[in-house]
RNA sequence: GGCGCGGUAGCCAAGUGGUAAGGCAGAGGUCUGCAAAACCUUUAUUCGUGGGUUCGAUUCCCACCCGCGCCUCCA
């Protein structure tokens, strides 16, 4: 099976292939930067990495472009209540969204677009679409008339048709011809930030930031737009209304949507105290790999249940990963190479790839690793296991790390390898002269100080660990 | 009410019209001075419930129950 996503738009699996041969276009919604991003956010965030980096796999160069939300209203709330500038605001969680991603291994785009260094952008694409006659102002605000524009609710489904004002909608403060339009220019209110514009003075509308951010890096149509699934309605079938108004064209071609994460089975939020942030569980002690791997391990379009027992258990299967990595760096192994072990890395590289080409089925695609190491430590056990085969075998892992990213260790540890290869030493000669009160107490020493020692046949061996 | 996603062992979770991947946890064992790591055995006669189609359904169809989301703040 070749590269296959859900498209949200066709609401159907569908094998994908780019415009270009081998360009991928993409574009994502990013953070609204008016605090830190919390472990939802990042799950969206994750799986955009994952699939940023399959397609790599797949040979596809990438543009991909994020944007950053860094003007709205609860941005100005909040910078007011900080009695900072929104510019001041947003960088200081700009930065620590960009810390996070790091953290957690997500590749930068490669454009990150600031809403506020594109209002020119925005206000020519309003300018586009009222000559087209898709908009109309009142009180100074400019709305799209989504009686304009036929293909309304074919992304979410939603027949829009029937919107009344209810508990939420009537509360609206702005004056609409009808309450299914979308503001695209928001007149400012006394005090608030303002850019000048032929439609008076005001502030981008959230929709019309990605339309304007999303085409004049990747033109009026590309490849694959991502988002979580609150963003199909209204934000996204939004962008469209708003795109293919200004265009005619279509717009993004494959719309993937990541469903939410819960805690607990209950939706996040700060009342409830299920709320946490990649800096709350950093702080717990949990790692960045443990909390990489648990996003990455459930598939995206599947609601992620998060638990601490969950995470933990994550941790557990990263130490087994790692545990496999360094029994293949051992050496020690017979000469030649076994031909069967070559056949398991082929089924188990062979199986990786068709989980990840069903719209990047990750559990498959981990099934498909442990079984290979399980198999593979059954035949080391065996002495089937040849130095030959050791290649392959790391081929294996290597899939699995240019996806998942979690092998590699944080830490280089609090104490120096000289010392570690020291203490063995002495652990050494105090076992051999059956002083093992010593021995246990070298070994302990360590642990307390995150070095974890093991003996084997070739001698002990020893790893930075909890 | 409308539109979606889902309900598989203690937990996470894959999957298929032909009889249940994988991970974590648990139990027993091998190895070890003891551990650790690794391996072996074991843990769902069963896939929300009730019908239907079929030689055969967890997988298809219908109905129902439950959870979560969206229906103009929201990853």
């Amino acid at each position: 099976m070749a590269l296959h996503f859900y498209n949200t738009l066709s609401h159907k699996l569908e094998a994908f292939a780019p415009l270009d041969d081998d360009k991928v276009r993409m574009y994502s919604c990013g953070p609204t930067v008016y605090n830190y991003v919390h472990i939802g956010n990042l799950r969206a965030f994750t799986f955009q990495d994952i699939l940023r980096r399959y397609l790599h796999h797949c040979g596809y160069e990438l543009y991909h472009v994020m944007n950053v939300t860094d003007v709205d209203d609860k941005i100005i709330r909040d910078s007011v209540k900080a009695g900072k500038s929104i510019g001041e605001f947003t960088a200081e969680f700009r930065k620590a969204f960009e810390e996070d991603a790091a953290t957690l291994r997500l590749e930068p785009p490669e454009r990150v677009t600031p809403a506020t260094e594109h209002i020119g952008d925005m206000i020519d694409l309003i300018s586009r679409l009222a000559e087209k006659g898709h908009t109309y102002e009142s009180k100074g605000s400019t709305y799209f008339r989504i009686a304009s524009f036929p293909g309304y609710g074919k992304l979410s489904n939603l027949d829009v048709s029937g919107i009344k004002a209810g508990a939420r909608v009537e509360q609206d403060e702005y004056e609409k011809d009808e309450l299914r339009d979308f503001a695209l220019w928001k007149a400012s209110k006394p005090g608030e930030p303002a850019w000048d514009s032929p439609f008076g003075p005001g502030r981008p509308g959230w929709h019309i930031e990605c339309s304007a951010m999303a085409m004049k890096y990747l033109g009026e149509s590309f490849d694959i737009h991502t988002g979580g699934v609150d963003l199909v309605f209204p934000h996204h079938e939004n962008e469209i209304a708003q795109s293919e108004g200004a265009t005619g064209k279509p717009f993004a071609r494959f719309w993937l949507h990541a469903e939410h994460l819960l805690v607990d089975n209950q939706k996040m939020s700060k009342s409830v105290g299920n709320f946490y942030t990649l800096r709350d569980l950093l702080d717990k002690g949990f790692s960045a790999a443990a909390i990489r791997y648990l996003l990455a391990s459930v598939p995206y379009r599947k609601q992620l249940n998060f638990t601490f027992d969950g995470l933990k258990a994550a941790q557990t299967s990263i130490e087994r990963l790692r545990n496999f990595q360094r029994r293949l760096e051992e050496g020690g192994l017979p000469e030649g190479a076994n031909p069967a072990i070559t056949e398991l890395a082929e089924t188990a590289r062979k199986n990786f790839i068709a989980g990840m080409d069903d719209d990047l089925n990750t559990a498959q695609a981990l099934g498909a690793v442990f079984e290979f190491i399980r198999d593979v430590n059954t035949k080391m056990d065996a002495g089937e296991f040849q130095a030959g085969n050791v290649a392959e075998a790391n081929q294996v892992l290597d899939l699995f790390e240019s996806i998942f990213d979690v092998l590699k260790t944080e830490q280089s540890g609090q104490v120096s390898a000289e010392e570690i290869e020291g203490l063995i030493a002495e652990r050494l000669a105090a076992r051999k002269a059956r002083n093992f009160a010593r021995s246990d107490a070298i070994r302990d020493d360590l642990k307390a100080r995150a070095v974890i020692l093991e003996d084997t046949p070739q001698g002990t061996r020893w790893k930075y660990g909890a």
